[in-house]
DNA sequence: CATGAATGAGCTTTCATTCAT
DNA sequence: CATGAATGAAAGCTCATTCAT
């Protein structure tokens, strides 16, 4: 961290009130709004990845978009807003697939379950929401209003498609279960994220196998959902 | 370090007493030095998982342990290290059990994976354990040294327990993923702990009834694992 | 300069808006160059009346006279020449009919200093420049440039026309008393002005009776001044 | 101001890690905190004195209190109540005298308010009480909860004993003006203030005077009050 | 050993001023 | 001319760490 930036040529420059050839300054051309508002968030959800949201300097997150730090004051009021709002960013679509899913009706329950795990697979993990969803465990706690957010916007929509399909197979037992137990079909994924956070240096994982696993465990499917 | 929280939802906890003339000191008659010792880890655990590592305040620890705040830099060196080492102590027995069930070959796999489960349930959840998995959880990809040691110290032992007893079965499709999965087997438990700390409040869960329809589906087991 | 405040009494008033894009701008269709440093010094009077110089932020008195923040510095080259400019235009006039009656020496002296006092009362209270006397009285002492030129516009005027008139008569000790101290002819008035700015709320003040009951003290006029 | 302190042989001393003599570190052998609350309130009042509230930096204060910045944040929790505490803690005694002199019916009323005002120049002119009324004539209005202690404190105090003794005596007009309106006896005095901070420089002004002359006008009195 | 007052680096936030549009 | 987004210095406040007692 602590990158103590400032272009010695320029302040130089500055220094002795010159204005010497007009390329050297200005930080990058003034962008649209909305591209700044973009890039202080994609800056806001890296360097926060890396650091949680205590650790995180505001200084670091304007570097990192290439604004000055009191320009984040012109699109946010404070660090908390900045942080829930980028998370909110990057959560807010996604749900629509599953919904989807869920209310397709001439697709067996297994498959649907399983086109659910191949869909977070290839929709979230190494995504930006992955570490969404890290910083969401890590700091969810320390923010009640997100976690309340998160599971609104998230957590519940995902349980109740998974409950309805689940629902839609009456005789298996593992149907039973997951349609009381609608987390159990995602419970490896959240370890399999964890476990890439902290461990995968030590003991890799081999994800797509382990989900693998994991779909013929509770599905008893073969692997359909490869494509 | 040297990390700054400025989150207004935890300030409001502080704002303490005016600072007066320090008449009135001693809380507590002088302790042995390893009951202090063991009164600051305690705090520190508690302290530590309500805020997170970097939004702690040292004095708040001390407090709660009832000595001076110079009085930690007596027994670690800093706060960093003070974190550690509170994860450490706590993490540190309670592998032994484990192992001699996994040494044991007398008793069925299925029955062995079983009794871990349980376990867990009793020897974790509801415990200090269960803040010390939610701490490295959230923590630990900022403290890489901490990862690594509870990989060691936990994970790793854990893995190699479930990892020789479900390799002992032959036939079961299940005990073959566990093998080479053991993640599968606590999944589930590490998901229940994190949405215990983020959204119970919102829906909650029961866990006990989860984690037999875990042992069902995995195990086959109907809950033959009461003891 | 650049002076900070932090005054949390004050900052309630702000927070503003989120800020959005810029769609609706446009205040009042363009006026006239005069008419924008009107606008503006209006509005700085009594915006640096509310908060006090450093408290005043520029932004608030841009959008109060419905210009941009930009456009100040069109007119001023900074804040501290806005606030003395604005100071200045306030204090201009003024002073011509004092001059005038301490010059007719067909007035007697206790009359025209009743007159003085009369003149006061309605040129001066509950008016922009009563204004900038607090503004003066609190503000003064950091513009040392700003007490120069108001004493040299305005108070050495003053106070050479009391002096004159007061000289005019030669047996009263009271009016000897006034060519030497004129100060005591406006004492009771800026008593006033600094009463009503901070404890009106308090003990309300009723200012002609207090003036009145002045001069017939100093004076032993009996209220004939009315005009 | 910007008093860029902070003694260079102290510094190299530190940043070589060495130990030299002991008589030069330590920025005043630590104080008993009392006295350190005194330095710091005393700094406070000298430098609010000279700039204002806002202008005022905490940092400025701290040096000249010898003290560290957050030195200040273990005896007064924000600059707003530094602030306040240190005028209040000048402000604080004083009007007992007034009081007794209000009682002692032996004392003539013209006798008992030359007193008072001959008091206000020996205990309030040339005082640190001059700076306060300075600062609360200054910054009262932005303060609204200052200006109400300071109304309740001191001044309808000082109105009440003078209102108590102009009330004693029953001819005199002045003397029934003063009962109605007390705050023709410090109007001047007020006045003095204000000018001795704005325009002395420029014209200075013989308060001793001033004042003398006031006291034949109000109280007809001869100069009885020299004591 | 224990204490807690003191320190000062560091961080969030504000706002006068600039300048591309 | 006018705008207001952008800048970055500066200030209030916090808290890990030190050290005289």
């Amino acid at each position: 961290m602590r990158e103590k930036t400032g272009n010695p040529l320029i302040q130089l420059e500055r220094a002795a009130g010159t204005r010497l050839g007009s390329t050297l300054r200005r930080r990058a051309a003034r962008a649209a709004p909305e591209e700044r508002q973009e890039a202080i968030l994609k800056a806001a959800l890296e360097v926060f990845s890396e650091n949680g949201f205590a650790a995180t300097r505001l200084e670091d997150i304007a570097h990192r978009a290439g604004v000055a730090k009191g320009t984040l004051y012109l699109y946010f009021p404070d660090k908390e807003t900045l942080f829930e709002r980028m998370l909110q960013k990057v959560t807010a679509p996604a749900l629509a697939r599953l919904a989807a899913l869920a209310a397709d009706k001439s697709i067996p329950p297994a498959a649907a379950l399983a086109h659910i795990l191949t869909f977070i697979q290839t929709e979230i993990l190494n995504t930006d929401r992955e570490k969404v969803i890290r910083l969401i465990v890590a700091e969810g706690a320390r923010f009640p209003r997100l976690a309340k957010f998160y599971h609104e916007e998230v957590i519940s929509k995902g349980i109740a498609a998974i409950r309805a399909i689940a629902g839609r197979d009456d005789g298996s037992p593992n149907m039973k279960a997951l349609a009381r137990f609608p987390q159990l079909l995602f419970a490896p994924v959240l370890t399999s994220i964890v476990w890439r956070g902290l461990f995968s240096q030590f003991e890799p994982l081999d994800l797509p196998a382990l989900l693998e696993a994991h779909k013929q465990i509770l599905l008893q499917a073969e692997g359909e959902a490869r494509s």
